[in-house]
DNA sequence: TCGGATGATGTGAGAACTGA
DNA sequence: GTCAGTTCTCACATCATCCG
């Protein structure tokens, strides 16, 4: 049984809805019993509907996370295409969450879960994370009990809140730090007008919403998207409107739809000038003066008014990364130890006690997500100061192996850190990443993410380069270029022992190489190479691996890569990637200089 | 558009395999 | 044969855009 993910909501904004789903918790509240009467019926499965109508109507209601969520099921018997649409109703939640007066009166087990995880979030639910039962709160009971609003049109679209639920929510979701954060965001005067608050678009929200860049929180540049607007036909631009959003965006979005239901924030087209054009997105926020200032003055409390206590789980502290589970906990002590430490070395050191400290660039991160998720926290040099109220959530105990610190390696950084003047020392980092033993697979991991991400940061800083960072499936790690005068396909691998170069990984880069060249979609129809500007000739690009160190036969398979393209390229260490550019940097280097390193050979400093 | 809906992608757990 | 380590498989978790 693991632990349930909850603290970030996708699809539902429905108020009506989630407390449809809360109901089902409270006995002979009236979604309860409409369950109970009728509901059941849409679930086909006999052996299912009789285990929900047992768990509802034992003394102590007994429902279990899964049976709340449901899952992709078919009618007996099917045989048709397994698609979505074909799915029947397994879940509690897959009912409160439909839409009794449609067709198909229940939703998919994904917006099912959604509204579980908001309750969850919200804290009107708790789940054991033994037994996997779901258990109501006082806090989810006392908002089941508040007089109803409207479902507007007689449809179960659009809920209007009646003000006494309206009046329950506010503190409720200020309780949220995200929700928090939105607000935060939104309650600053624009710089050309102190009368008038700013108008943020979702995109801008995203970028600061959370732990922004990680994977399960993509967001797109505002200006990027205006753009990519403005190149679209006037008969496609309503499809990017709607469908060119991130992640984080979407997250935005959806807490939006929350505030904008309580009336603490409206909803305004943002309209941008691109190339002398007027071109807009609807999805912008405005706080709305009086009701969403007050709402945010009560989160972060006033004068003798203590700040809101934030509820927080260790589960919102992440949310795709594959280790999620460490870097949730990892965020969580940190959190934890914010709360007693103000020095960010005590800090760290309360992390290392606990085999839970991953570099001083690992912790500013964290720190900066925290501040993202929506804690009011103020850094001040080495000092951080912890200003908001949370509950004392648990943590789960772990046994966490101190990492043990390579004694070379802490001397390897110690040098550079003296003789790198041009380098900022929290980009050091990047040799101890390049040596980090991954406890999973390592190709996606954060912390091999992180380093990924961070070498293409060193080349884009130090170099002048342009470029991004990339990965996933059939694309390197990235793809960086000076204009047209060069460019480089970047493998980056974070390996404790050195890195050998693999056939099968040698193979993928004459693969990249392949997709440079022949720019085949039909081969590779993710088009990554498009990350290179169009302008630069495939005769200067280079391919490059960066790794802690490399072993075995790795120039092997530099020679090899090589004869099977034709094209240059060369195995860089971390600290020989920092050494060029601090000479970069320091004007003892020309970046054009690059490509006259890129001999096949392991490149030297 | 809004409020979800959907196919894709990645993951973990156990089964099957493999080589010392 | 043994057994730890590796690969395979598959249901499921979780998106990241998509869409009626």
């Amino acid at each position: 049984m693991g632990a349930h993910e909850f603290g970030w909501i996708q699809n539902p904004s429905n108020f009506g809805k989630l407390k449809r789903t809360v109901q089902i918790l409270v006995r002979d509240s009236p979604y309860y019993t409409y369950l109970l009467d009728t509901g059941l019926d849409y679930i086909e499965d006999s052996v299912q509907r009789n285990a929900l109508r047992n768990g509802l109507t034992r003394p102590e209601i007994q429902i279990t996370y899964n049976q709340m969520k449901g899952k992709a099921v078919f009618p007996k018997n099917y045989t048709g295409v397994k698609d979505r649409k074909h799915q029947v109703a397994f879940g509690l939640a897959q009912l409160s969450g439909g839409d009794n007066k449609k067709e198909k009166a229940w939703t998919d087990e994904w917006t099912a879960e959604g509204f579980l995880n908001w309750a969850l979030t919200l804290h009107f639910f708790e789940v054991s994370e033994d037994t996997d039962l779901l258990s109501i709160t006082e806090l989810g009971k006392r908002f089941a009990q508040q007089p109803d609003g409207t479902w507007k049109n007689g449809k179960e679209k659009t809920y209007i809140l009646s003000a006494e639920e309206k009046a329950f929510l506010v503190p409720v979701v200020m309780a949220y730090p995200p929700a928090v954060r939105f607000l935060y965001l939104l309650n600053n005067v624009k710089s050309d007008n102190q009368d008038t608050t700013v108008l943020l678009s979702k995109f801008k929200i995203g970028h600061e919403l959370g732990f922004s860049g990680e994977p399960g929180f993509t967001s797109f540049e505002e200006s990027e998207w205006f753009e990519y607007l403005h190149d679209t036909p006037q008969n496609k631009k309503g499809d990017v409107r709607s469908d060119v959003e991130g992640s984080a965006d979407k997250w935005a979005r959806t807490i939006s739809r929350w505030l904008i239901a309580l009336d603490l924030i409206k909803s305004r087209k943002l309209v941008r000038v691109v190339d002398g054009d007027e071109e807009y997105t609807p999805h912008a926020y405005q706080i709305n003066g009086m009701r969403g200032r007050r709402a945010l003055k009560l989160a972060k409390g006033f004068s003798r008014h203590h700040a809101i206590e934030k509820y927080v789980s260790w589960h919102m502290l992440a949310t795709k990364v594959t280790n999620k589970n460490y870097v949730k906990i990892r965020r969580a002590y940190t959190l934890k130890g914010m709360q007693q430490i103000t020095k960010i070395s005590a800090l760290s050191e309360y992390l290392k006690e606990r085999g839970l400290f991953d570099g001083m660039g690992v912790l500013q991160a964290d720190i900066q997500g925290l501040i993202r998720f929506g804690l009011n926290i103020d850094r001040d040099g080495g000092n951080i100061y912890f200003r908001d109220s949370v509950n004392n959530f648990e943590v789960p105990s772990v046994n966490m192996t101190p990492v043990l610190k390579d004694a070379a390696l802490q001397k390897t950084k110690n040098t550079l850190l003296n003789e790198l003047t041009e380098i900022d020392p929290a980009d050091i980092e990047v040799i101890e990443m390049s040596w980090k033993k991954a406890t999973t697979r390592s190709q996606n991991t954060l912390e091999a993410t992180l380093f990924e991400v961070k070498v293409v940061e060193i080349f884009k800083k130090y170099f002048e380069l342009n470029g991004e960072h990339l990965g996933g499936q059939n694309r390197p790690d990235g793809a960086v270029y000076y204009n047209s005068t060069y460019g480089i396909i970047l493998d980056t691998k974070a390996y404790s022992n050195g890195y050998n170069i693999p056939v099968d990984q040698q193979r993928e880069m004459v693969d990249y190489i392949t997709d440079v060249i022949d720019k085949n979609q039909n081969v590779t129809p993710n088009r990554w190479w498009e990350a290179f500007p169009a302008t630069l000739l495939k005769n200067n690009i280079y391919y490059l691996w960066v790794a802690g160190g490399f072993t075995g036969k790795y120039l092997d398979q530099l020679t090899r890569t090589h004869n099977q393209t034709n094209m240059d390229g060369g195995a860089m260490t971390t600290e020989v990637l920092l050494r060029l550019a601090n000479k970069v940097s320091s004007g003892n280097l020309k970046t054009t200089d690059i490509p006259k390193l890129m001999t096949n050979k392991l490149i030297l400093s």
